[in-house]
DNA sequence: TCATTAAGTATGC
DNA sequence: GCATACTTAATGA
């Protein structure tokens, strides 16, 4: 296997504090892989064997109800640790990882996390910093979901994916990774075909562009008056 | 206001 | 040509 190059970490938040040997010394123990479009890079309730480190690509983090159906907890962008089970005192994953476009990643026996949080400075820190923040966004959908009305809560997940993964092209901010209907339903708690409706209708209004599986945000300042963000 | 049912069209391997 | 993605209208809680 080839060496991975250094370059890959340097300038991310957990590792950004270390020096190059430290780097280094990571990344020997590192595996990467890579993982198509659909694939589930580990499931709920399994028990967590590794954490990883997105590189590249878009995953979506999915939970099942006792009912049965799936939710689109939260997404993880490129640069940020997933699976991270050791952090939340867990033996477990609480949900599924699954790659929403073609990904790559790092990962790591848990058996290194303690020495990584020991051992190096700012790594630990980062990644309760992300801990808390990623918390925080399941709070704010939860009560977002039980307060507010459909069409807000899925301008408030477009204008998240947007906030993520958004890139600038000549229409607009487009979301940078594959989405359907049905997943924005499962993001919102409610029916794909409301999602439709929406989509059509804001597409009237020239505030989104979409095709299959592809959303640009044509306003986004429109989007964020209808999901009604103070201010 | 929204889910559900149902019945269609469009798209891409 | 088939599965999947998406659209739309109608109905009723």
């Amino acid at each position: 296997m080839p060496k991975l190059d250094e370059t890959l970490l340097t300038d991310l938040p957990p590792f950004s504090r270390l020096s190059r040997p430290e780097i280094r010394a990571i990344l020997d123990e590192a595996t990467p892989r890579r993982f198509d479009e659909g694939t589930e890079i580990f499931r709920e309730g399994q028990p967590a064997e590794r954490f990883y480190l997105l590189l590249d690509g878009y995953l979506r983090v999915v939970r099942t109800t006792p009912a049965g159906d799936q939710i689109i907890v939260l997404h993880i962008s490129p640069g940020q640790l997933f699976g991270i089970a050791p952090a939340l005192q867990r033996t477990s994953y609480p949900a599924s990882a699954v790659a929403a476009a073609e990904s790559l990643a790092l990962s790591w026996p848990v058996r290194l996390w303690p020495s990584f949080s020991a051992k190096y400075e700012g790594f630990a820190t980062e990644t309760y910093r992300t801990v808390g923040a990623r918390m925080g966004e399941i709070q704010e959908t939860l009560t977002e979901m039980a307060t507010q009305a459909v069409e807000k809560r899925v301008a408030a997940a477009v204008l998240r994916m947007v906030n993520q993964s958004g890139r600038k092209t000549a229409e607009g901010i487009e979301i940078a990774f594959p989405v359907t209907r049905q997943n924005i339903s499962d993001m919102t708690g409610t029916t794909l075909h409301t999602v439709s409706r929406l989509l059509s209708a804001w597409e009237k209004d020239g505030i989104v562009r979409s095709t299959r599986k592809h959303i640009v945000v044509t306003a986004p300042h429109r989007l964020v008056l209808i999901s009604g963000a103070a201010g």
